[in-house]
RNA sequence: GCCCUGGUGGUGUAGGGGCUAUCAUGCGGGCCUGUCGAGCCCGCGACUCGGGUUCAAUUCCCGGCCAGGGCGCCA
């Protein structure tokens, strides 16, 4: 029994040899006499060509009957030919059916007639057949494979944390209720209080690459209700050391990305350009500055507005930290500087106008950490498994959480976050 | 949640108070031995939902739902 080809592996010079290949009817071109099969499969296309000479009667008959879409088998010979696609065709001697496909389908899989994105996403499994589509989804497995073999050799270690969580009085982002059982439970909004708590466990190093579930009711090309977030912690660490691994991290993808990605990446006509390190570091300050100059109106102390965003992003051409955030507009994690507590050791890495990741130094100290947890209007009482954990030999610690879809947008210059997702999730799409 | 724009065959579109509702692709049938966005001929298939105005609504008005863009929210 002759084992199966992707398409990609047929090349010319297989010359005479025989083949077997499974995949979709992407396109039929019947012209009376010769018959042209365009084969689908997840590497490529591959035209099986049958001259009526050449084909056996039953065969031919069978060929006429096949539609766009079905599912094949196809055994041939290989055949060099300068008048093939890629100059190589396959000339079946047997072909099976392996499944048919209705029609008229529900969008075009070979993309000649365009489909708006809720369509495709109504109809993802059709969607993904676009090669341009899959290749979206081949890089971003890259990136966080790329993204753990990194993260293992600096000596993290992965870790799963739960994702129904009992409180809802972290705070800030809404959260998704469920019902566990005969109590109210929560879906995670983040790992952040659990990859802390093991600080305290002697893991020295931790990451966990996850779902985070927000339910706010934003609407927008870069946000949805959940996503996979990258998320590391390290101990006695503080904040520059995580700057410095997230700089060489992002680094590192992209080039692992460039290096064996290259067919996806020309598919989706990207030229990757590798940033060069260190990112360029401006201080909240800076960042208060530059908006304002351009004409946008940002207070210090605020938060960036959409409109600051751009305006940095305007001008800052690539990826960039932004670092001494006011204290007051982030978690009460986040650890106050202390000759200015005003400022404090968060800082956001920034991709033109878009914010990829978040991080800061930690508050490590008990007492320190409930009057920050008390001044952000919260109660202690709730946090008090993750406290502690701070009570019995907290090392001080530092980390950042990186939106696997953001980079994904980054890497590839997408403008809808949707489309780095599988089946995304927004405030009114649950399904499929 | 707010603002703007839109919703027409399976898909993507044109149009518009009364006419056989445009075009492409698709689908069904026919012709064709080198297609590669194949070509040619015949046919099939549609006005988002609810209410209102009107002799008459797919078209105008109001609302819902949905989509795209912008914003807000996003410890």
């Amino acid at each position: 029994m002759l084992d199966r080809r992707y398409s990609k592996e047929i090349i010319p010079s297989l010359d005479g040899s025989q083949t077997i290949l499974m995949g979709w009817v992407h396109e039929i071109r019947d012209l009376g006499g010769i018959i042209f099969i365009l084969l689908r499969d997840r590497e490529g296309i591959i035209q099986v060509t049958a001259p009526s000479k050449k084909t056996s009667k039953e065969l031919f008959k069978k060929l006429r009957k096949l539609k766009k879409e079905y599912v094949i088998e196809v055994q041939g010979t290989v055949k060099k030919s300068p008048k093939a696609p890629r100059g190589v065709e396959i000339i079946p001697s047997n072909v099976k059916v392996l499944a048919e496909s209705q029609q008229p389908l529900p969008l075009d899989p070979t993309g000649k007639v365009k489909a708006e994105l809720d369509t495709r996403l109504d109809s993802r499994f059709l969607d993904l057949r676009r090669p341009e589509i899959s290749a979206i989804f081949k890089i971003k497995s890259k990136m966080l494979h790329f993204v753990r073999v990194f993260l293992e050799k600096e000596g993290f270690i992965e870790i799963n944390t739960p994702k129904l969580v009992a409180s809802a009085t972290e705070g800030g982002t809404e959260l998704f209720p469920i019902t566990y059982f005969e109590r109210e439970a929560f879906l995670g909004q983040s790992p952040q209080l659990y990859k802390q708590m093991m600080m305290a466990s002697g893991l020295d190093k931790v990451y966990e690459i996850a779902p985070i579930f927000r339910a706010e009711e934003h609407d927008t090309p870069r946000h949805l209700n959940e996503v996979i977030s990258i998320d590391i912690e390290a101990a006695f660490m503080n904040h520059e050391d995580v700057m410095k691994i997230l700089e060489k991290l992002i680094v590192k993808v992209i080039k692992d990305v460039k290096r064996h990605c290259k067919d996806e990446l020309e598919i989706l006509g990207r030229e990757l350009e590798t940033p060069k390190l260190p990112f360029e570091r401006l201080e909240y300050e800076e960042v208060v500055e530059i908006v304002n100059s351009s004409g946008v109106h940002l207070k210090h102390g605020e938060d960036l507005s959409r409109a600051a965003e751009k305006a940095l992003g305007e001008t800052m051409p690539g990826y960039y930290f932004i670092k001494s955030w006011p204290t007051n507009i982030k978690p009460f994690y986040v650890m106050p500087k202390e000759d200015d507590p005003n400022k404090s050791y968060a800082f956001d890495l920034m991709y033109r106008d878009l914010e990829v990741s978040s991080g800061a130094m930690r508050v490590h100290e008990h007492d320190l950490l409930v009057e920050r947890i008390k001044r952000q209007g919260l109660n202690p009482i709730s946090f008090k498994s993750y406290l502690s954990a701070f009570k019995y030999g907290m090392p001080p610690h530092a980390g950042w959480g990186l939106g696997a879809e953001r980079f994904t947008m980054a890497l590839l210059d997408i403008k809808n976050i949707r489309e780095t997702v599988l089946f995304p999730r927004d405030r009114r799409r649950l399904t499929p």
